[in-house]
DNA sequence: CTAAACCCTGTAGTAACTACAGGGTCAAAT
DNA sequence: ATTTGACCCTGTAGTTACTACAGGGTTTAG
């Protein structure tokens, strides 16, 4: 399999394909006689998984740390487990911090009342 | 005004102040005869408001919108709002993708069960 | 034989800072 | 008088997770 053939098949960019393996996410793949990268099944399922954690919202470090246990003899359970929770905790609170801003930026919209006001208050407010 | 205490002031970092200063977003002080940076209360103010937009998640280029619209004559409520309510939006829908994040994190970490198994399933979802 | 469509490496750009490196200045203590 | 420490300055490099070239080689179709 040409990189082509595993971008399109993963749907993901060329580029980013070579900068997984670059960074060390994705495992050197064999060469054919002229230098092309040669990929087989094995590399597409690491790819699918890489570009599944990443869709979770797992960033780079963790993808290794979630890669290195899938790769081990027997995965572990209880390692991936505490990655995820870990991941849950993360994600919640980013949330928080999104309906925090929500909040603060209805109220504000609100000050703003049908938009046609001159001397605007938000930006009174933004100021202090 | 000398930059450390406006740093202190804003619980700004004093990089973090010449950052803006070199983008653009702050605008440049006066010179003390040293070289040193001396600011008054304008650029206090001005400051403030780029740290609440930073805060309500606003990014350079929309602060660099608002901060504009502050700085006329007569700031426009209509112009604000727009802003603000595509700011919404926006924030709206990085929600909705944590709440997708978390619902499929949430449903691999149940098949870990109680984090004892061997041969992780989830391992295996991810690769598919 | 040449043009298009691939492949390669390596570097630079993005956002929004943070962290030096390598220097100058100033106030207080020795 | 000088030295120590805490400031100040500029400029560059690093961070994350890619994306986009530049500048080159290879293969295939017309």
């Amino acid at each position: 399999m040409l990189i082509s053939e595993l971008s399109a098949g993963c749907e993901c960019p060329v580029e980013t394909i070579r900068y997984y393996e670059k960074i060390g996410l994705l495992p050197q793949p064999a060469r054919l006689a002229n230098g092309y990268r040669s990929y087989d099944d094995k590399h597409r399922k690491w790819l699918q998984f890489i570009l599944r954690s990443r869709g979770l919202g797992f960033n780079q470090d963790e993808v290794r740390r979630l890669t290195d246990i899938a790769h081990q003899e027997r995965p572990e359970c209880a390692a991936v487990h505490d990655i995820l929770q870990e991941h849950i905790d993360d994600v919640r609170k980013r949330m928080r911090e999104l309906q925090r801003m929500e909040k603060s930026l209805l109220r504000l919209k609100n000050k703003c009342q049908d938009g046609t006001l001159h001397d605007c208050p938000v930006v009174d407010e933004l100021m202090e």
